[in-house]
DNA sequence: GCCAACGTTGGC
DNA sequence: GCCAACGTTGGC
C-alpha cells in the first residue's frame, strides 16, 4: 500500500466535486508532468491512501481523503482539441499521458498549508518543499499517519 | 499580479 | 548533449 498527495484546484473539482460524482470517482485526467504521470504508472495500485489537496485557491490545504480505484490508462483529453489538455504530438497508437481513477473516501476539516508547515510531523512532506510543483507526490506512511493524526485535532 | 522554482523546447 | 529562453505552477 502506497500513498499519495494530489494536488486539485477546487474551481475544477474540490474534495465535494469528487463526493458528488458519479460513483463518487473521477478520472484524475490533466497531468502533464511526466514525473508525475511515472508516479500514476509505475507506483500507484488499487487502494492507495491519496491525500486530496486543494491549490490555487484562498485556502490551500488538504480537505479529504481518497483512494486510488482504477490504475492508470490513457488520458482521454490529450486527443481532444477542445480540450485545455490537448496534446497534438501524442497519438493513441502511443499515447503520452495517463489517468488514474480516484475515488471520494471522506471529507475532513481543511488541514491548512499554514497548519501544515507548521508541524513538525509533516516537515519531510514533499509538497512542503521550495519550488515543489509536482501535483502528485508521494507520501510515506509516517507522513501518512501524521496526516491523520493532525486531522484528529481539528 | 509578482516572482521563485524548475520543466520543456529547440538551436547549435 | 549543452544551455538559454520560455512557459507553467502556485503561494503570497
Amino acid at each position: 500500500m502506497n500513498y499519495w498527495l494530489m494536488k486539485s484546484e477546487p474551481d475544477e473539482c474540490s474534495i465535494d466535486t469528487l463526493a458528488q460524482a458519479p460513483a463518487q470517482t473521477v478520472p484524475w485526467i490533466g497531468v502533464r508532468n511526466y514525473q508525475a504521470r511515472n508516479f500514476m504508472r509505475d507506483g500507484m495500485r488499487l487502494g492507495d491512501g491519496v491525500l486530496f489537496y486543494h491549490s490555487s485557491c484562498p485556502e490551500p490545504g488538504i480537505a479529504g481523503l481518497a483512494e486510488v480505484s482504477g490504475l492508470a490508462y490513457p488520458d482521454a483529453s490529450q486527443f481532444d482539441a477542445q480540450s485545455p489538455y490537448f496534446d497534438p504530438k501524442s497519438t493513441p497508437e502511443a499515447p503520452r499521458w495517463l489517468n488514474v481513477d480516484v475515488r471520494y473516501v471522506r471529507k475532513t476539516a481543511l488541514l491548512s498549508l499554514k497548519q501544515m508547515r507548521a508541524s513538525p510531523t509533516l516537515a519531510s512532506l514533499r509538497v512542503l518543499h521550495a519550488g515543489n510543483r509536482l501535483s502528485i507526490t508521494p507520501v510515506t506512511a509516517q507522513e501518512w499517519q501524521a496526516v491523520l493524526a493532525l486531522l484528529e485535532t481539528l
